[in-house]
DNA sequence: GAGAAACCGTACCATGAGTACAGTTTTGGA
DNA sequence: TCCAAAACTGTACTCATGGTACGGTTTCTC
């Protein structure tokens, strides 16, 4: 869709960049509620001002990290459910090699998943307005449909051994997924999102693969 | 441990109990950080200088909040898997009959899951102390040890087909629940807290099942 | 070098956490 | 029935933060 390279930004684009960036890390930290402009602007070396400048208020923020979050989750996904597909033509195959960078890709992060924006803003809801709760519904059923793509080109070739509704199965992946970000935070441990993953992945073979 | 019966309340803790119930709704819907506790006053119809006689500040209201939270799904879990083990005395139907009844449990909340506390706490530690943060995470390594005592019996009768960690299979269960909390209220859709969970029991069944 | 973009400074208001403390009502038990 | 403790109320603060308003200044870009 769109180039790797953006479009050349002027200044101003990369502070907003900053801005959204340390936002971002600062809401997944201590929720959107209790997140201050004040500390925001200070990590970003900025005034009030110079932030009221990019965002009209903290409702916009909120708007543009979500589609930042949404954005930059969606072009991993490209790569790591394309990524799969060229290294086999066999859609179990493929799939269970992108489940396998996906659980490589969750392990390399440096301190660990540094949360799930979607499952942030669930969590505080009565606080953003509909354009924001519609933004992150629909970015949860786009990646719920991705996979379901995924497993009806599987199901195709290899018919599932116990009756399961595929919609559910894909489902699944994103509950996995979130609920071990969770675990791995509650209880400091980052490995469990690699090792969740790679349950799931285990399942899949379970439920597809011939006997 | 304790009676079913409490110790009969004084005028006192029966004030205490509301104040909790009114927070941890408002907690679960807007976030700790976002929770006012002139909000919660005005709802339990109380005054600043009452809420402050029973609580000496927000974080002590957290605290024992969260203790509440781990008490009622304690019980809940202690009632579900004890009736399943009460039912069959293979532990494989006794597990599978469970998580029929969790599923069902869950179905039947009049306004789907209202959230888990450890996952809202979890996506706000900031905001907290070192004790509740210790709290929530012993509690979710209780719930993972039930789990895992429960599979280990399982094992014993039924060697799993394919090679997986019991350990993560148990954590798995609390990463559905977590993770399907929040896709149903992201999107609105109560009914999907109870199709994970019945998956994650046809998974099992796959798992455990002899062929 | 002019105009727009990207800021800075200052002053201000409303709300909510939290403190302090004196006073009042309610309750349970001797 | 009375008394002391429990369970509050009322008032009056302080401080931090979100947010508004607006005029001035720097910096980039054509």
């Amino acid at each position: 869709m769109s180039t790797v390279l953006e479009t050349p930004k002027g200044k101003g684009e990369a502070t907003r960049e900053r801005i959204l960036e340390i936002a971002e890390a600062a809401v997944l930290a201590k929720g959107f509620g209790a997140t201050s402009i004040e500390e925001v602007i200070a990590e970003a070396g900025l005034t009030k001002s110079g932030f009221f400048y990019h965002f009209r208020d903290k409702n916009a923020l909120a708007r543009e990290m979500v589609r930042r979050y949404v954005a930059t989750n969606d072009r991993l996904f490209d790569e790591i459910f394309g990524r799969g597909q060229q290294l086999s033509d066999d859609p179990l195959q493929a799939f269970l090699i992108s489940l396998k960078l996906l659980a490589e890709t969750m392990a390399d992060l440096p301190n660990g998943h540094p949360g799930c924006l979607i499952a942030s803003i669930c969590y505080q809801e009565r606080l953003f307005d509909r354009e924001i709760r519609d933004l992150t519904a629909q970015s949860v059923r786009d990646w719920n449909a991705r996979f379901r793509t995924i497993l009806d080109g599987i199901a195709a070739v290899y018919p599932p051994r116990e009756p399961v509704d595929l919609d559910d199965v894909a489902d699944m992946l994103s509950c996995i997924v979130d609920g071990a970000i969770i675990m791995s935070k509650t209880l400091n441990d980052p490995g469990r999102l690699e090792r969740q993953i790679m349950l799931f992945r285990s399942l899949v073979k379970l439920m597809f693969a011939p006997n």
